[in-house]
RNA sequence: GCGCCCUUCGUCUAGAGGUCCAGGACGCGGCCCUUUCACGGCUGAAACACGGGUUCGAUUCCCGUAGGGCGCACCA
């Protein structure tokens, strides 16, 4: 085989595509289209109270929006139920395992007797070595992995180095539950396993399980794939990412007017560099992305970084491109659709045209849609509080002595700015004192575009009515 | 509680024993540009958690301490 390297993203379908799922995403994307292998994608629904179908479709949505494409079709955990529960007993064959007929009730009470004397929270073992004409009748058992009891098992972790653990510290963890369906651990070795998968790219919230796994993969003479483990992402208080933080769905980020191309920078800036570079491209992502340069401690996720990186990328994108991107984000944006109502083939135009004044200012999406939206607003226009009060000053006088000149000016940005500073001069007035109440009168805000880019967007007689109206 | 992991400006990070009185980016302050807001340019404040070692020399290696995180389910 000439691509060795096959990575895998395998979300448990009990909720949306969290940020730090995104991450570890474009991690195992990025690794593998770095090494020309395959990231392949594996659903762990194998809760199936908890796992959904939407949940599954959020994740997928999830990845698409971000760009990260996987190979083959994904993988069900659950469907491969059949092959753990062999592999179960296989272990079993092998020795490396054995049957557990403790009841809920009893690994509680072993849990609350271990907390009570301080002592760690494990499994003692207690079926471990005892014959099976001990079982008792009508108490369907589990199964757990023998787990070593002595030494220690090592990993060779990507990010973090040698990681070791006392083989001591490690209890024998249920494989197949009572009723016959694999657990975590189990599954996951498995199909690693029957998926060829070389690399392991996930959480530091798995580490313990790399230990446990690892000693699965050995007990089944399995090859140990290499593996890495990300460290997590915090909030801005250092904190468990909350809801009110970053904890969102990839689809809030979208809704929040962030581009994907922004978000994959972002994001893999987050925990892993390339040395003083902070603005690079997908290609280069790739071209670059290494293991050795992730980072060993937590990222907090920082909003303001997220947005100044997207303003980076609203001015880089081509209008047209950018245009699409709005549109498509409009359709799905909250207050998006009626503006998408009003938003016909002239009113499109009209946004294709003022769109490179406005990128310059919009960080987001949703502030294009803000700032755009003079250009499908009904009549009258609705004036904010600063606009109205410049209009209600000597706005409206300043106005109806420009309207004259306007109207008998050519139809350009260059030609209407020239036409105003020389009706400024005339008059000694500061140009200022001009653009404020055209800008209120046509754009019903004090804040927005380059007056004449406006001017000429929205079209001459558009334009000269809408200021007919606020002059009189 | 037990185990494991982490620790450079407020934040993301560069740094892989001398090149570091620590560099970049975001954010913040100032100045310039400017019709507003942005953009851009210049500039300022801002960090090697602490304590021991090792070494001629530690941000960089080792050990502690403190702080933070993750894990400890018949969840994944």
């Amino acid at each position: 085989m000439s691509s060795p390297v096959v990575t895998r993203f395998a979300p448990s379908p009990t909720g949306f595509l969290h940020i730090g799922g995104a991450r570890t995403a474009l991690f195992n994307w990025a690794y593998a289209r770095r090494h020309g292998g395959r990231m392949l994608l594996r659903i762990e629904d194998t809760d199936r109270q908890r796992s959904t179908e939407p949940a599954i479709s959020a994740i997928l949505d999830g990845l698409l929006w971000l760009g990260l494409d996987w190979d083959g079709a994904p993988l069900s955990q659950f469907a491969r139920a059949a092959r753990h529960r062999e592999i179960a007993e296989e272990l079993l064959r092998r020795g490396r395992a054995y049957r557990c007929y403790c009841t809920a009730a009893e690994l509680e009470a072993m849990r609350e007797r271990a907390a009570a004397a301080g002592l760690p929270q494990r499994y003692d073992g207690r079926w471990r070595d005892r014959p099976e004409s001990d079982a008792p009748t009508g108490v369907a058992p589990a199964i757990r992995f023998k787990a070593p009891s002595e030494g220690e098992t090592i990993i060779e972790d990507q990010v973090l180095g040698r990681v070791v653990f006392h083989n001591r510290e490690l209890d024998d963890l249920i494989i197949l539950r009572s009723d016959g369906t694999p657990t975590y651990n189990l599954a996951v070795v498995v199909d690693d396993h029957d998926m060829g998968v070389t690399h392991i790219i996930r959480g530091v919230d798995h580490l313990t399980n790399a230990a446990r796994q690892s000693q699965i993969y050995e007990a089944l003479d399995w090859p140990v794939p290499v593996m890495a483990h990300l460290p997590l992402i915090h909030g801005p208080d250092g904190a468990k990412l909350s809801k009110r933080h970053g904890a969102l769905g990839v689809d809030a980020y979208r809704d929040m007017g962030y581009l994907p191309a922004a978000m994959r920078n972002y994001l893999a800036r987050l925990g892993w560099s390339h040395g003083d570079d902070e603005i690079f491209s997908t290609e280069q992502l790739v071209e670059w992305f290494d293991l050795e340069h992730v980072g060993k401690s937590p990222a907090r996720f920082d909003f303001a970084k997220l947005e100044n990186l997207n303003g980076h990328y609203m001015r880089a994108t081509a209008d047209d491109a950018l245009l699409a991107a709005f549109v498509a984000f409009l359709s799905h944006a909250p207050g998006g659709a009626a503006m998408l109502a009003r938003l016909d083939d002239d009113a499109r135009a009209r946004l294709r045209l003022a769109l490179p004044g406005l990128k310059e200012r919009a960080k987001t999406l949703v502030e294009l849609k803000d700032q755009a939206g003079f250009l499908v607003a009904e009549r009258p226009l609705p004036l904010d509080d600063k606009a109205r009060a410049i209009l209600d000053g000597d706005g409206r006088e300043v106005l109806t002595a420009l309207l004259p000149v306007l109207e008998q000016t050519a139809w350009t940005a260059p030609a209407l700015e020239a036409a105003v500073k020389s009706f400024a001069e005339a008059r000694g007035f500061k140009l200022g004192k001009l653009a404020q109440p055209l800008r209120a009168a046509l754009t019903g805000s004090s804040t927005s575009p380059g007056i004449f880019d406006v001017l000429v967007a929205l079209g001459r007689e558009e334009s000269l009515s809408r200021l007919r109206d606020q002059a009189a």
